[in-house]
DNA sequence: ACCTGAACACCGTTCAAGT
DNA sequence: ACCTGAACACCGTTCAAGT
């Protein structure tokens, strides 16, 4: 059932009807909706593995290497990993701002440990203090939305790569 | 009627519904979509006057003054007209993809404008050539974004200026 | 010519009725 | 306990009928 609806999520965005994905996963509009009472309350389903895979990424990434490549090379996976996904950067950067929204939780997760790998280059000397978590989350947001946009994909990697390192190494 | 209009996409943002729209002018849905056959009709009506503007301004400030100011100055207009009007941007960053929208023109010559005060930038030697007038429209388009979501104005304002800085000197 | 109510096929929410 | 058809209030599209 979960698995449908992620079919069907990838196929359509993150904003596909609940209605068809209950009819695709050939169950009752009510009853999907009994079990995700929100839209929030099913992506939180189908991305918290995602999601945890990233949060323990980064603390790998916090353990070893170069503090300034392990920064880059996390965000560069979250990029990818949201872009995978068309259309929910807008649901994470609305449930930042939502306690009550069911991926609260875990995109507070997700903030938190790119806050870390930060803080750790930060410590190092390897990235600006006037940055914060918060920063970092929403100028990865922004880039995850323009590859989002129709034909913007590769020019957001490139757009995105220029700019944290111009930032980076001022 | 398109003050009406007007008035309504501030409230609700680009995405009002169409219905309530007409409710608001005291005419029928029906006439509605016969003057503005689509939303990007409609809007396209709405902001004509301030495109043109935003392209005039770029053509004044392209004739005087240091061209590195003149691209940064241009470029915060740029963004802090399209946060005035709530989720227009992804119309916009569609339509120039889209030949065959109603904003289509409107984009292009914004994107043009903003173009050439670009290249008199790196004429000058003011602006790195590793960017072309796309980029600054995606990465104009990509903060506009971000200072849409629920308390992220300011912090998008002041990542769009770091950022820019940090591009420009590089 | 210009307008528009109404039918249509959609959507998410809610709940009474069925197992 | 668990499910779900159906009613509800919305949406944009389309068109026959009204001035």
């Amino acid at each position: 059932m979960l698995v449908v609806a992620g079919t069907v999520l990838a196929e359509e965005g993150a904003d596909a009807s609940m209605r068809d994905i209950a009819r695709r996963a050939g169950m009752g509009l009510a009853t999907l909706l009994r079990h995700f009472p929100t839209r929030d309350a099913l992506l939180e389903a189908l991305l918290r593995t995602s999601f945890d895979e990233l949060t323990a990424r980064a603390d790998a990434l916090g353990d070893t290497g170069s503090p300034r490549d392990g920064l880059l090379l996390w965000l560069r996976e979250f990029v990818a990993f949201t872009t995978e996904h068309y259309g929910v950067v807008t649901s994470t950067v609305k449930a930042i701002e939502e306690p009550g929204s069911a991926l609260h939780d875990s995109c507070v997760a997700l903030h938190a440990a790119g806050a870390q790998l930060l803080a750790r280059a930060q410590a190092a000397g390897e990235a600006p203090v006037d940055v914060d978590g918060a920063d970092l989350f929403a100028l990865v947001s922004a880039f995850a939305w323009l590859g989002d946009q129709t034909r913007q994909e590769q020019r957001a990697e490139r757009l995105f790569g220029l700019v944290t390192s111009a930032i980076l190494s001022r």
